[in-house]
DNA sequence: TAAGCAGCCGCAAACATTTGCAACAGAGTA
DNA sequence: TACTCTGTTGCAAATGTTTGCGGCTGCTTA
């Protein structure tokens, strides 16, 4: 998925292509991984001084609503990367240092089954997070309980 | 667990039990279910009318690091209930109606065992929520896509 | 190219949550 | 009971996020 196949997508959708929606878009799809809220404001501001960062927080949403931009909880802050169709994958972040690891689908078939057989619920799971300690930190001992 | 139980377990903690916090405890107690934080507050400012927003947001987070209270994330706002621990679940929360329910704990073991197995990252499901769509809410077509 | 409209932007204010600080109050000790 | 220490409270300000509104602009039609 390039940069013009996101634009026509969203032109497709009646989606107004406006410069601020455009340097938020290579904002976030510059910034490599996933980029927090201020990350992208910072960026775009560079471009273009007059940036406001409510225009980020609805722009970064109407992403989302429009499947562009996927979000990505790390800690208690949002973050979000570009949506890539082609290899669909959930999260694992790490609660003590805060890194992000991608998980395959596969992974939460199973549980989606479960949850719509046994209780006709609909996960969102397209878009999974799940906070943990990894290996890293596990044996360095950074989750150990204080008490 | 009984609320005087929950009390020595505090006090066993080295926590002081203050007015305020056994108003708040009191307050999510009675709550029955998942209480929001401005329900709390409401509900304890009606016995101490000084009581304080700060305070309320300070004593829910300590009970949740002491493990008396848990917290459920529906919507974007969190909830937080008495922690059970003899009936220790998941939830299920359904994004259209903001309805939440138990889900067993048995329905994860095998996505805990997989993370741990594959990755060595050891995942926080000791409370865990899923959002998606309930039965009702998906005959209702309360979560159609506008298109 | 000019005109019109729907939707977007910047600003400021509202809202939810967290934090710094000085005064206050549990809980232990004498 | 009086004292002291440490942790808590209420207030207010800071922070992060959302929303209302008037003016502006991308896009479409002619």
């Amino acid at each position: 998925m390039t940069l013009p196949d996101i634009l026509d997508q969203l032109r497709g959708k009646g989606v107004r292509l406006t410069p601020q929606r455009l340097l938020i878009l290579n904002a976030v799809s510059q910034g490599g991984g996933h980029m927090g809220v201020d990350e992208v404001f910072r960026k775009a501001r560079e471009s273009y001084p007059y940036m406001d960062i409510a225009t980020v927080y609805r722009t970064l949403h109407l992403f989302r609503r429009m499947g562009v931009v996927t979000e990505v909880a790390i800690g208690d802050r949002l973050h979000f990367e570009i949506t890539n169709p082609d290899a669909p994958h959930h999260h694992m972040v790490c609660r003590p240092c805060g890194g992000a690891y991608d998980l395959a689908p596969d992974y939460l078939d199973q549980f989606r089954n479960t949850l719509t057989e046994e209780f006709d619920f609909e996960p969102d799971l397209d878009n999974f997070t799940v906070t943990g300690v990894c290996s890293t930190c596990k044996n360095s001992g950074a989750d150990a309980p204080s008490a």
